[in-house]
DNA sequence: TGTACATCAGTGAACGCGCGTTCACTGATGTAC
DNA sequence: TGTACATCAGTGAACGCGCGTTCACTGATGTAC
């Protein structure tokens, strides 16, 4: 089969993308060959190469996109801190637990990124700096110019949180640890002039 | 060779599990097979069922045995809240970031961990509550019962960010994470009555 | 409108290799005499 | 003290399988006439 319009063969490739982040996110990237991949789309093994350099090439353009589309849900947000606040409460919330292959690769992959190659690494470094910096654009900080490493710290309080959330197997406890990061991690977001006492006594 | 003492073969096991545990960090757990693992210790793959039931078997007792190690080491810490804070610093330093296979096994392994099968998430959830119950023991909270869940909050922000600090190919940025992780995982832990500012802003 | 053809996206078998696990065997050891 | 032996920790080859990657091939398509 060949010849078909410009689009087709492009089609083809977001397709792959968009199913091998799921897989990715589910499986994890040693977790999913590239056989696996490529049946998700629906495609052969052989296939592959037409579309991508080698697995690596797929995972970095995987990153890639996922903080793409991450950066532009932010977009659609609430204006201002209200749409921070309804990202931490989505992020940290139950169902965010339970989906990983929909879920924000940062809490399904990061440590295997850490361990991947420079490619990937660069990848991950551009799209999670924009992402900061959309989010820190809504914080209001007295000095801006530590908004992005507080909402860095931020954002790994919730994909750390997200990450134990996933891995203990006592289900309070993990809906314990959600509903206490949210509480934390807008203590760093959104500071009180006069906080009588830490927002995480909310929790409690 | 047999019928050595007693204590031969579980001293061989104990070699095992402490250079598996080094090689589990470095390379991940879908990264390190039984036969390097074995190779690490100085022996064969066959010896290995001998020692364990399966992988995961070793992997449930690694990580058992690293987050006893780390109870042991925070009970070595300064007393109180400046042995928190050397322990935040510590965590938080480019020595640990460099050197993940002598590292915290959260940081290397988390999101591998959540992926894994029962005996190792329980392994896991036992030893993370251990170390956070002593950790939260040294935190002078005004309400003990949240003391677990911002030290679990704090915790996830550190993993969190040595995960990050390890996955971007910035190095400046990464030590600017790794410094501002420090003030924000202490504004959690030891909130000041009253905060003028958030402690986020002194890493600029 | 009908037919011959060049294109090339996708197929599927094969490459060498490492995976987790099994098992018949080895040989240094501590024990029994 | 010296020798024969039972033990069993460790060896290393083999199991079937999936890995990432390569490649000769297929056949539906759009185009040219």
């Amino acid at each position: 089969m060949a010849r078909y319009d410009k689009e087709h063969k492009q089609a083809t490739r977001e397709r792959i993308v968009a199913t091998s982040a799921r897989r990715l996110k589910q499986d994890g990237i040693d977790g999913s060959g590239v056989a696996t991949l490529m049946a998700d789309a629906g495609l052969t093994n052989g296939a592959f190469y037409a579309h991508f350099d080698s697995k690596n090439d797929l995972v970095a353009t995987v990153v890639s996109h996922e903080l793409t589309e991450q950066a532009a849900r932010i977009e659609g947000l609430l204006p201002g801190m209200a749409g921070v606040e309804q990202l931490v409460r989505e992020y940290l919330s139950p169902e965010h637990r339970d989906h990983p292959n929909l879920g924000c690769p940062s809490a399904a992959l990061l440590d295997e990124i850490g361990r991947s190659d420079d490619k990937v690494r660069q990848a991950y470094t551009e799209g999670i700096l924009h992402v900061a910096d959309l989010i820190a654009g809504r914080v209001n900080s007295k000095d801006p110019a530590s908004a992005r490493a507080t909402t860095l710290s931020a954002f790994a309080l919730m994909a750390g949180t997200l990450q134990v959330a996933r891995a203990v197997t006592d289900r309070a406890l993990s809906d314990q640890l959600l509903s206490a990061g949210v509480d934390n991690a807008m203590a760093l977001l959104a500071p009180r002039r006069s906080r009588g006492r830490p927002a995480s006594e909310k929790a409690g």
